[in-house]
DNA sequence: AATGAAAGGCGCGACAC
DNA sequence: GTGTCGCGCCTTTCATT
């Protein structure tokens, strides 16, 4: 799965925007279309580009309202665990949940419309599986949103 | 810019898959081709679908590592700001930054491929502007990613 | 605001070089 | 790797209700 420059170009390219024509992409690369609708193939198949998806506006589709959510636990079992990761799949307002090293177990980031709202997903969440602690912390403003990948 | 159930279904279609036809969607909505395109394309009008995108696979990007870094300041002006903000914008592997309440006055999300990478990183964002105090916790595993905001 | 038909463009894939 | 070609699907428009 060796990636030169020009695969790594055409991925920065899609990552910026995936309705590009093949035709505009070749150039770009310098390349004929038929070398580089293959690549693209290629990079697709091989699951680098896994998905091509629209973007929309937080704020217009009324979550403009930014959460980060720190759980701590104190059931460290296989069971918990996989409730807690079959909750944050289940509720569409939590968009990204990691799994932490220090002090905080798991890190949240729910979007919703206001506070109340927010309201309203912390007891969804807390109801679906036992936390220990709950820290809320909230966005005043996002300052940098980007589904683009470092390529180098 | 009123939305209907219908736009939100679309909305909620296009989240998850963009590459589906005009004619899939259509006939996902109970609409023939011609409405459902000029919903589709009101919506990339008024900004409620703003992009459309490459997601990739960052471990296959090798920058499988996600760190958070909790950043506070002590320089509370206007040209401080100005210049935090063009950092983490110039910086690609910083994919997220928010303005926060409470504790920390910045939390970034940044993607590298090891520790080292990220000490180069750490290095980068402190020489381009002066933070007050760094805060570093490293993700162990993601749990969920999704760009699909919810539409209700 | 909906439908069906039709035109034009582009992705897709095969071919020779 | 490059250029060419053709099929078919998909986008986009038109006439109509």
């Amino acid at each position: 799965m060796g990636m030169d420059a020009i695969d790594r170009k055409l991925v920065e390219l899609l990552q910026a925007d995936a309705t590009l024509p093949i035709a505009e992409l070749a150039s770009r690369v310098n390349l004929s279309q038929t070398p580089c609708w293959k690549r693209v193939q290629r990079l697709k198949e091989e699951g680098v580009i896994r998905a091509q998806v629209a973007l929309c506006d937080a704020r217009k589709l009324g979550v403009g309202t930014t959460v980060f959510v720190a759980v701590r636990t104190n059931q460290h079992t296989e069971e918990w665990a996989r409730q807690f990761v079959q909750a944050v799949r289940d509720i569409p307002e939590v968009v990204e949940t990691y799994r932490m090293s220090g002090e905080t177990d798991y890190l949240l980031r729910i979007v919703v419309s206001d506070i109340d709202d927010y309201d309203r997903v912390y007891k969804q969440l807390i109801r679906a599986v036992p936390l220990f602690d709950v820290s809320s912390s909230f966005a005043m403003e996002q300052i940098k949103y980007s589904t683009a990948l470092p390529v180098r």
